[in-house]
DNA sequence: ATAGGGTTAG
């Protein structure tokens, strides 16, 4: 009997059937079966069923168990009932390395990332009783990657290193992922090359990581080559294949990939493909033929699927597109004060400033709170924050001259202002007659002042990057032959001498 | 014989 439920780690369904013929004829389950059943609830979504297992474990004494209270505590935290795995963590009386690691990956998927970190401290400085091992190294880079936490993911490679985790393959895996979401796609590329076997996941990270930088030709060579190998290339291979060609611009490419991951891969698009799709045609300003493909799906889009057409239609003007997206987003009951925001800007780039008005009107009397823009930058461990408009930093005054004196400097060098783009977001309202400080200048021009010339300036932006923000960043490459890179929202932008490795604006 | 886990649109 318990043989078949070892089984059951590939067939829950089965294991789930094994365990009600037990309880049907009064067989007492042991430990073991309670933690094959709870898996079992896990892979086929029983959240009451799981329930009532955990109430019978409780009942027939296994409370002190703390390998079978691991498995209850993940079942809850697959669930997102974080306070209830939380408490069955507390009330456990040994907690050895996997369960410190269940809480970890609790902590991640409840949206606590920096707490997985604090807890990866707890277990190297040995307060919790357990060392981190390969499964909590590889939770703790997730994090990382989650947060762009360079420093930290430096010292779990460390940690790796010295523990002869080094070799394992998923470890690698996750720390090209970890250096490319922090911007540094060479040591993930470094990684790569020092890789014996890498396997389709390898693959797909770094072609994945050369596409939020920008490398587009790059991401498709490294795409070749894996074809090559004969690493065949699954779903996500194509995600990151489809995305290199919109971060790079290449319509024919993304078209080609896209009609033969069908025809010669087998793989059917999926919404992360069709997304990319809208994003590249939308990209470069091909909005009709990205709205035709969107409404050519076999399944409904999403409301994100909405807002990358509507971030098109910003880039491109068009306010007819536009105005229907909203509608539709409207239609699912998914607008966002972002949107509207996205929407004043298509209004405020071909000048109609009534509309502008209007809408900002609209969303003032519905309450609407958009979200504020805000940067950090790493200096020596530091992290340090600004908003838009920044007055709260300890070195305020130096900061602002030293913006004065950069914009002086990068007038010089021709760049000027672009008024429209900066109505990013309610807190720069009303201030187009005056250069208003989106975060990521004063980020940057903190960057300068704090750090030794010569060295790299990282700004990480929670919204998207506007386009003077970009020309800005661009010019100051060049000016003070600084390489910056900032991460924004749903990529990297490497400024080198006044250049950017991205064609968003172009 | 039992627990935790890599890549993934915008």
């Amino acid at each position: 009997m318990i043989r078949a439920y070892s089984l059951s780690e590939t067939f829950s369904e089965e294991g789930f059937n094994l365990y009600r013929e037990m309880r049907r004829k009064g067989i007492t389950p042991d430990p073991l079966s309670f933690s094959f059943v709870t898996k079992c609830c896990v892979k086929r979504s029983s959240v009451l069923e799981g329930l009532q297992v955990h109430a019978r474990v409780l009942r027939d004494g296994h409370r002190s168990d703390s390998r079978l209270l691991t498995t209850v505590m993940d079942f809850y935290s697959s669930f997102k009932r974080f306070d209830d795995a939380c408490k069955v963590f507390d009330e456990m009386s040994h907690r050895d390395t996997v369960a410190w690691n269940v809480l970890i990956s609790c902590y991640i998927r409840n949206g606590r990332t920096g707490d997985a970190l604090v807890v990866f401290d707890m277990m190297e400085s040995g307060h919790s009783g357990s060392q981190p091992d390969d499964v909590t190294c590889l939770l703790v880079l997730q994090a990382c990657t989650n947060l762009g936490a360079l420093e930290f993911g430096e010292r779990v490679r460390r940690y790796i290193q010295e523990h002869g985790y080094g070799h394992l393959r998923n470890l690698c895996n996750a720390l090209i992922a970890m250096y490319s979401r922090c911007g540094c796609v060479g040591k993930a590329y470094q990684m790569f090359k020092g890789m014996p076997n890498r396997d389709v996941v390898s693959w797909t990270a770094m072609i994945s990581g050369l596409a939020i930088h920008g490398h587009g030709s790059e991401a498709i060579d490294a795409f070749r080559e894996m074809l090559r190998m004969g690493v065949a290339p699954d779903e996500q291979t194509f995600t990151g294949v489809l995305s290199a060609c919109s971060h790079s611009g290449l319509v024919d490419e993304g078209w080609t990939f896209f009609d033969h991951m069908t025809t010669e891969f087998g793989i059917m698009p999926n919404i992360h493909h069709y997304g990319c799709m809208v994003d590249l045609l939308g990209r470069v300003g091909l909005l009709d033929q990205a709205y035709q493909l969107i409404l050519s799906m076999s399944f409904s889009p999403d409301p994100t699927m909405w807002r990358t057409l509507l971030g098109a239609c910003r880039i491109h003007g068009h306010v007819a597109l536009g105005e229907r997206v909203i509608e539709h987003l409207i239609e699912l009951k998914a607008q966002e004060a972002g949107d509207y925001v996205l929407l004043l800007n298509i209004y405020s780039s071909v000048g109609n400033w009534e509309k502008v008005i209007e809408v900002r009107k609209w969303m003032k009397e519905k309450g609407i709170q958009t979200t504020p823009g805000c940067s950090t930058m790493e200096v020596k461990g530091e992290v340090h924050e600004f908003v838009v408009d920044d007055l709260s930093h300890p070195r305020k005054k130096e900061i602002y001259e030293m913006l004065d004196e950069i914009g002086k400097q990068l007038k010089i060098a021709g760049y000027v202002a672009e008024v429209t783009s900066e109505l990013h977001n309610s807190g720069a309202e009303e201030k187009a007659n005056r250069l208003s400080y989106h975060s990521e200048k004063l980020a940057m021009a903190f960057g300068i002042l704090a750090t030794p010339p010569g060295t790299t300036i990282r700004v990480a932006k929670n919204l998207r990057t506007c386009v003077d923000c970009h020309n800005f960043a661009k010019m100051l490459s060049g000016v003070y032959n600084r390489e910056i890179i900032v991460r924004d929202r749903n990529r990297f932008h490497c400024f080198r001498e006044g250049q950017c490795s991205c064609n968003d604006y172009w």
